[in-house]
DNA sequence: GTATTATTGTAACAAAATGAGACAATAGTT
DNA sequence: AACTATTGTCTCATTTTGTTACAATAATAC
């Protein structure tokens, strides 16, 4: 970043990313920690002046994991006066040996965009920005402490998904093209952090008339082979 | 407004607000006119530097209504590119006899934050702000044409509320302190732009144990009076 | 007073959706 | 060939919702 990027973004403004994957039993997200601060954060960043919001959340998620043609959505936009904290923020331009004039910018209020994005867990390439360490996957239960008000945006990015899950399809995002109904019930289970009862799970979905239904998936256990599905 | 308000606020951050209130038979909203430009707009405004996002748009809507204690949902946030209009704006401020050069920051391009209120028709006294002509009451289906994206703002509006009217209580914010049942089905009927069945809405309404039963409401109609309810 | 009218509150039954359990089919193992 | 665990579907019970019916009024008309 130079000096005349200051002008190029949109001051007091940023956006916070809630990515959501599946790995097969549990809801994960991506959270990265800043070098040598032990500072954990959602993935974030700023917007352009000639950028539109949603491009600028879609460009850094992806050159986050590598993906294309990611499902994102908009949860919540947040703009309390005490969400900043210069202190933070300054320790981590420090420990990154950035001239904090050079980047006073990043120390005061912004207000923050979120979007949550479902994505296939096993597609990812993670790449840590010059900033942060490292970015890994963190089971929704099992997160590390996070800065700022970055847990509040994961407890809200939840709470959206949920209530989207019942209006829009879900699982395409999070599994494979073609995955088993046991799969597609264990995704409804994570979002909603509940079990459902197998055999209405499958009478809802079906009756749903949203499925096609493939061949049959021999995984060589000692059971009846579960077939494919895929959305219509 | 002098010029040192510019640095006052968040550059290129705005609000605007879907002002939603019930007449007893149908939805309205709150739309102003600009002077001499034919422009009719959603109230909107912006954010100080030293303001939270929802004081900014509490402190805004109540001026324009005269209420305190209103209740608003923040909604979506729009940040595309083609959103903002500069001749638009150009055009208001010339109209106004405000100096392109002292209010040009509000040519730029603008995110703007959309939240939508819920309030109590009968008691709002409108006050039109320096730039407008006139504030006014519109009933959704019989909008005027509205300019940049307003017209997408109050149909995301709607559309955010209709989801909301399920899970979160509406009515208590629409209709006074005590209103009868057929008040409480009008007001859902408006917001979701059907009719409902009137023993089922009854029955449902009854069963959630959320409204307590108060005295008869004489209208001097020749007919059964009915009940006056209150929000528990 | 008494019949009339329109609306309200609730009951009763039908239809649809959901919960819960049972069971046959079956892919691999013993 | 018997056994095991899981899947797909069926059945019946329970709950919720749709629909109709009807009694209980508050004012009006006579």
């Amino acid at each position: 970043m130079s000096t005349s990027e200051k002008r190029d973004y949109i001051q007091n403004v940023s956006y916070d990313s809630v990515i959501f994957g599946f790995n097969g039993s549990q809801l994960k997200i991506l959270v990265l920690e800043y070098h040598n601060t032990g500072y954990f954060a959602l993935p974030g960043g700023f917007v352009k002046m000639d950028e539109s919001l949603d491009d600028a959340v879609k460009n850094g998620v992806s050159q986050r994991t590598g993906l294309k043609d990611i499902y994102l959505e908009q949860f919540y936009t947040f703009g309390s006066l005490t969400r900043s904290d210069s202190a933070i923020m300054k320790k981590i331009l420090t420990e990154n040996n950035l001239d904090t004039n050079e980047y006073g910018w990043m120390l005061g209020r912004f207000i923050s965009i979120g979007y949550y994005a479902l994505i296939n867990y096993e597609n990812v390439k993670l790449k840590p920005d010059e900033l942060s360490d490292s970015i890994n996957w963190y089971s929704i239960d099992e997160l590390p402490p996070l800065m700022m008000d970055h847990r509040e945006m994961v407890d809200k990015a939840l709470e959206v998904l949920r209530q989207n899950l019942e209006r829009k399809l879900v699982g395409m995002n999070l599994l494979p093209v073609k995955f088993t109904m046991k799969q597609l019930q264990q995704v409804y289970e994570a979002i909603l952090g509940e079990k459902l009862r197998r055999t209405t799970f499958q009478r809802k979905m079906l009756s749903l008339d949203i499925l096609v239904r493939h061949e049959k998936l021999f995984q060589g256990k000692a059971h009846k082979a579960p077939y494919l599905y895929s959305f219509k």
